[in-house]
Formats: C-alpha cells, sequence, structure tokens
DNA sequence: CAAATATAATGAACATTGTTCATTATATGA
DNA sequence: TCATATAATGAACAATGTTCATTATATTTG
C-alpha cells in the first residue's frame, strides 16, 4: 500500500508544519497572542484544518512541551563528558539556568503553565515521562554525589527535588519578572548570583 | 459636605464588595473562570458597574495580588517572637510554605501570574511595593544570620534570592502539577521533605 | 474512463470572554 | 418641581477556541 504511506507521510509533514508554525509563533509572541487563526494563516490553512490535526490548543502546547525537553535534553548531552557527579551537578544547574533564561517563554511552557498538564490529566494513563526522566537525571547525579561521601546525613529524593526547586524558582521569579520587580543592584544577573551562593554552600558539602 | 462623605463611603464600600466577591470566586474556581460576569452576577450589579469601580480585569488582580500580601504579612507577624535570626529564617520558610500550600490560587497570583505585574509595568513609577517589603524582611534576616556569622563568605542579596528561589521553587512545582506529575514517593508531603533538606544544610552553615 | 466513494479542507457559525458606551435611572441642588 | 449631575445598565463589539455542514480533492471501482 504504497499510497497509504505517502499519505501518512503527508499528514505527518502537515503536522509538523503545523507545530512549527505554533512554536515560532509562541516564541515570538507567547501563549495568548498564539491564536489558532494566527497559526493557520501563518501556514496558509484553514482553522479548520489545524483542529484535524490536533485535539485541541492544548495539545499544541503539550506538543511544543515535549519539544521543549527534547531540546533541553540535548543540550544536557554534554554532562555525559563530566566525570565527577559533584562536578556534573553544578554544570547541569548551569545549562538549566541558560536555558531558562535564552528560552523563557519554552521554559514556561515546560515548568509552569498548566495546559500542557492538563492533556495528561485527560488520559490519566500516560505519565509525565518528560518531567520524570528529567528528574531521574538529576536524581541520579544526587545519588552519585552521595555514593561519593558528599550530602552527609541528605535523603536523595527530597534533596534533589530541593535542588530542583531552588534553580526553578530563581528562574521562575526572573521570568515572571517578580526578580526585576524588587529592583537588584544587578538585575538580569541575580539568577546566577544567586546560583553562586549555592556554588559555595554545594562545595562545604 | 456631608454627602459627599457619605458618597465617597458608599463607593468604598461597593469597591470592596466587588472586590470581596471576587476574591471568593477566585479562590473558588482560579482565574480563568473568574469572570467580570460572574463576579457581577454575584453581587447582583451589571457588568458595566464593575468597570466603574476597576479600570479591567487586571486592576482587579492586582488588588487581589496586594490582598495577598497583606495576608501573608498578618501570618508572617509572629516571626516577631523569634529571636534568634537563624531559627526566625527557618520559620519563616515554614511559614511561607504553609502559606502557599493552603492558598494555592492565591500564591499563584502573588508570584507566578503575570496580570497583577502588568499593571505595574504600565504606570512605570510605581514599584511592586509588597515584593520589596516582603524580600526586605527576608534580606534583614539574612543579614542577622550573617552578623552572627553564620553564611561565612556569602553575599546577602544573591543569598537571599537564592533562598527566596528555593522555598518558591519548591511551590510553584507543586502547585503547577509538576511535582506531582514526577511521582514521589509520599506526594503531598514533597515540599516539606524537601525543605528539611535544606534545614540540614542551613544547620551546617 | 466515468461514476461512486472516501478522505481532506474549508470557513461560516456558535459560545464565551473582556471591554465600551449610548441610554436609562437615580439622586442632588436650585 | 424641575434641571442637572452622578450612577448604573446591558446591548453591542471584537477576539478567541471550537464545531460541523458543506465543498473540494483524491482514490477506488465497475
Amino acid at each position: 500500500m504504497a499510497i497509504a504511506d505517502r499519505k501518512a507521510k503527508e499528514k505527518e509533514q502537515l503536522k509538523t508544519l503545523i507545530l512549527n508554525s505554533a512554536r515560532k509563533l509562541f516564541v515570538q509572541n507567547g501563549v495568548e497572542q498564539t491564536t489558532i487563526r494566527s497559526i493557520a494563516k501563518n501556514i496558509d490553512y484553514s482553522v479548520g484544518t489545524v483542529y484535524l490535526y490536533f485535539k485541541d490548543k492544548n495539545a499544541i502546547l503539550n506538543e511544543l512541551h515535549s519539544l521543549g525537553f527534547a531540546q533541553l535534553g540535548e543540550q544536557f548531552k554534554v554532562l555525559a563528558n563530566v566525570e565527577k557527579p559533584m562536578e556534573r551537578l553544578m554544570a547541569m544547574g548551569r545549562l538549566y539556568i541558560n536555558f531558562a533564561m535564552e528560552n523563557p517563554d519554552m521554559y514556561e511552557l515546560m515548568f509552569t503553565l498548566k495546559a500542557p498538564m492538563a492533556v495528561l490529566n485527560e488520559s490519566k494513563k500516560e505519565e509525565w515521562d518528560e518531567g520524570k526522566s528529567a528528574f531521574g537525571v538529576l536524581k541520579t547525579t544526587v545519588e552519585q554525589c552521595i555514593n561519593q561521601h558528599h550530602f552527609e546525613g541528605h535523603k536523595a529524593e527530597p534533596l534533589t527535588f530541593m535542588i530542583w526547586g531552588l534553580v526553578h524558582g530563581m528562574c521562575s521569579l526572573q521570568i515572571s519578572d517578580r526578580a526585576k520587580a524588587v529592583h537588584f543592584e544587578n538585575e538580569d544577573q541575580i539568577v546566577s548570583a544567586g546560583y553562586e551562593e549555592f556554588l559555595k554552600i554545594l562545595k562545604k558539602l
């Protein structure tokens, strides 16, 4: 059935086209401004067509959300070269912060907006694989640190969550304009500066 | 001009009525579901009337946002009884987390949603007083800790931001369903558990 | 090849939002 | 009592997500 194959490929292509358009507009203009109509217009298709390929707007956001994790995962690959777990942990935080600061809208979609998570809640079976796997990478590193006798007396999982929360929190405050509003001496460096303080602490543990 | 006074009082009362209604609906149903129409209907006034008292929906959110800070400030008052800065710092984090877990929608409004911040951006002169003052309280405590020779080699402001980020981050991940999606052993205790790990670290510094 | 069928695409139409503003009602002052 | 100022109304508008009957295109069949 060569024809069916080709059709499947075409469908896949159009889906990708929609997704790429959505991503472009989304990164340019944010979630709210990225309307189904604007996506459709951007690729010269009708509104209805978009709905043939995606159940609703949340479904699109959910796929972009996955793309974001792929992108972050790509950047995390260099960490494989860092042998010492403690150094790897520190480098991971830096990469995470860099990603957040350079892709604030994508970051928001990945870690703040509820919309992409709503999709998972509907189909209850499905779990948040990207999240679990990303968290797993961090947790493994923390466990390796513990094996090397760092973090004396700590429990791996809550500690890992705390570290995630620490970097996420600073990024989140920055992206949501809360850090700016507080008026730091060096506004756009405050996240890095905060992370440096954390590193000082890490080196004592 | 007793009449003018009474009129001013009436205006103030209606404004408060709108605000209370908005808060009730907001805490019950979240931001999106709290429509101007639902607020108006709830107090038996017309849509237009709401707009006589508030410029737009963001203005309402911004006032709720302020009420949230008043509420949190109220809970922080007990901290005045904690003499030792280090203990006060630890208690502050706990109060912050409790507030976030018990008032997730309010917390989101205060520290995540961009809408209430948009009001500040319009009238550029106005700064985020509540934010600055809340951060100031935390920063002062951290400085007092430093004066008592804790946090050797740390800079007060970035360190304070880091600590804020730490508690905010965990709360934020929990409220945005990211923590849940990762499936911890003890899901609803993960924020507290994470904070406990932080306290262990604090005690070493 | 032509007709019948299946697949894909369309865009008008609906419901729901925030928001505006001409109109109506009410209260105040002359 | 009437003129004026103030307050309240709700219909109407634009923008959005979403649906679905209709149209267009492609595929299969006789």
